[in-house]
DNA sequence: CTGGGGACGGGGCCC
DNA sequence: CGGGCCCCGTCCCCA
């Protein structure tokens, strides 16, 4: 079939460094598949061409089997992905806060008023979370739902959703992985993502790998369905998505039964594209291995926030090529450009519902071939929704670098008492702290004679001349001027009405 | 037990 | 982009 042909004629050799390459279809004549197969070939060159990739064209091939037994022939003891607390952290579990290295010995109230506050995190009590803990989770939410994407594959042949990498074997993927149910957990090479250490371990001649270089695998040896990871997204490349039909497992395949059986499809082409600052056949780190770099090159925690930017969680939006394929394809597909520019039903390609349509996942948008999803896809939607910055301390991301900054803060805690040596992430949280020491008290009530250090502790104490306090039992209608009170209320079971 | 004060943490917003 | 500030929140302690 077209397909297992192509898989056969992959890029396999021993200068491709495959990166999270699958391909697995179904019924690929359902889709125009040969003509995918072409503009992908010409894609690939094209881009070979445009990064400068130097070595076999495509047809030089090995079987994903070799190239899998040379992934663990190359990396037998690859660490599995984990979330590296910085040294002299305590604890990893996100919203644990941990204990500054600048402070001396703990202050046992709060040490241990922290512990506890921190146990309730709001990963665990959504319903108490506290607004400091609205962390955007922007693929929290993304996590393809599988029953709905074959729900939707009738009216959308094209329902191929951006799903998420998972994490590579080794703390960090380099691919967009469409539709899920890949490996999120990364087995080396089943599946899994270029990890943090991708270009060691994942290289079959054991060489540092050319970065451009491109494979496509025929995920078929998968032994067991992939899944996905929810806790690691870092991802990078770029990825076709290839299209999914309920159809009927293809009979002359050597692909595993359970694979087939899916009414989905994986189909994950990843580019390790040349960072900025990584020069090519280096082995140094990419841009998303924060946690799995940090902790490896025992930076101190502590260390200057500026030098932890340097392993920020970059979008990879920056790493983007700017060249397209020449010959994208005969039919409406449009430039990048146009595509972004709002490309779709009203610049050529047909309504939705039309035979051929495809149309994108995210923002709805009908091409009347894949190829111009695809290029759609990987400049406009995927990229939006890969624009997020993630903690290298911890698993939080942002959506913006200045707020993963913040966050950083919290983990780095840069502003140090003099007097004390307690530690804060913040020169005014310091600053308030610095009044505890002097008295000074500038939040004056202005019903009463009482002054305050913190202005919070003001507006609560205002609470306490009003008749009616801001928190009220709703149960009893009794008010309260601060949530811990109300909540004491409830849970001591003193309410008459309870 | 309850109300209130004190100290502190964190994200968002504004400049 | 960074600093300052705002707002919301928590917990502990004490009267």
């Amino acid at each position: 079939m077209a397909c297992a042909a192509y898989v056969q004629d992959c890029y396999y050799s021993s200068q491709c460094v495959p990166t999270c390459c699958f391909l697995t279809c179904l019924s690929p004549q359902d889709f125009g598949m040969a003509h995918l197969l072409k503009w992908l070939t010409e894609w690939l060159l094209d881009v070979r061409q445009l990064l400068g990739v130097t070595g076999p064209e495509p047809g030089v091939c090995r079987t994903p089997v070799r190239w899998q037994r040379s992934l663990r022939e190359a990396a037998p003891s690859a660490p599995p992905p984990a979330l590296v607390p910085g040294p002299g952290r305590t604890g990893g579990s996100p919203g644990q806060r941990p204990l500054s290295p600048h402070l001396g010995p703990p202050r046992g109230i709060h040490g241990t008023h922290r512990a506890r506050a921190q146990s309730a995190t709001p990963f665990s009590l959504p319903g108490k979370m506290p607004r400091s803990f609205l962390v955007k989770k922007h693929w929290s939410n993304r996590i393809p739902n599988y029953g709905q994407l074959e729900s939707q594959k009738g009216a959308s042949p094209a329902g191929v959703r951006a799903g998420e990498c998972g994490g590579g074997g080794v703390g960090g993927g380099r691919c967009w992985n469409f539709l899920g149910n890949i490996d999120g957990e990364g087995k080396e090479g089943e599946g899994g993502c270029q990890g943090s250490r991708g270009p060691e371990t994942m290289a079959p001649s054991g060489n540092p790998p050319t970065a451009p270089d491109l494979c496509l695998r025929a995920d078929s040896q998968l032994s067991r369905p992939p899944k996905i990871n929810g806790s690691r997204y870092t991802c990078e490349g770029l990825v076709f998505p290839l299209l999914l039909q309920d159809r009927a497992a293809p009979s002359a395949s050597n692909d595993a039964p359970s694979l087939w059986d899916r009414k989905s499809v994986i189909a994950c082409i990843s580019l390790p594209l040349p960072l900025n600052g990584e020069a090519r056949g280096t082995s140094s780190p990419g841009p998303l291995e924060i946690s799995v770099v940090d902790s490896l090159d025992g930076r101190a925690p502590g260390a200057p926030l500026k030098e932890s930017l340097n392993h920020l969680n970059l979008s990879p939006l920056l790493n983007m090529p700017k060249q397209w394929p020449l010959n994208p394809g005969p039919e409406v597909d449009k430039a990048p450009d146009k595509l972004l520019g709002g490309g779709g039903p009203q610049e050529g390609s047909p309504p939705l519902g039309s035979v051929g349509c495809f149309e994108c996942f995210d923002c709805h948008k009908t091409y009347h071939t894949f190829s111009g999803l695809s290029k759609h896809r990987q400049l406009h939607c995927d990229l939006q929704a890969c624009r997020f910055f993630s903690c290298k301390y911890c698993d939080k991301e942002y959506s913006s670098l200045g707020a993963l900054k913040m966050h950083i803060r919290t983990h780095t805690l840069p502003c140090i008492c003099k007097i004390c040596g307690k530690a804060f992430s913040r020169p005014w949280l310091l600053q308030g702290h610095i009044r505890t020491h002097t008295g000074e008290k500038p939040y004056a009530c202005s019903h009463c004679s009482r002054a305050f250090a913190d202005r919070s502790n003001l507006r609560a104490h205002l609470q306490t001349h009003s008749d009616i306090k801001k928190y009220q039992c709703k149960s009893c209608t009794k008010t309260f001027s601060r949530m811990s009170l109300l909540t004491r209320h409830k849970e001591a079971g003193s309410c008459p009405a309870s």
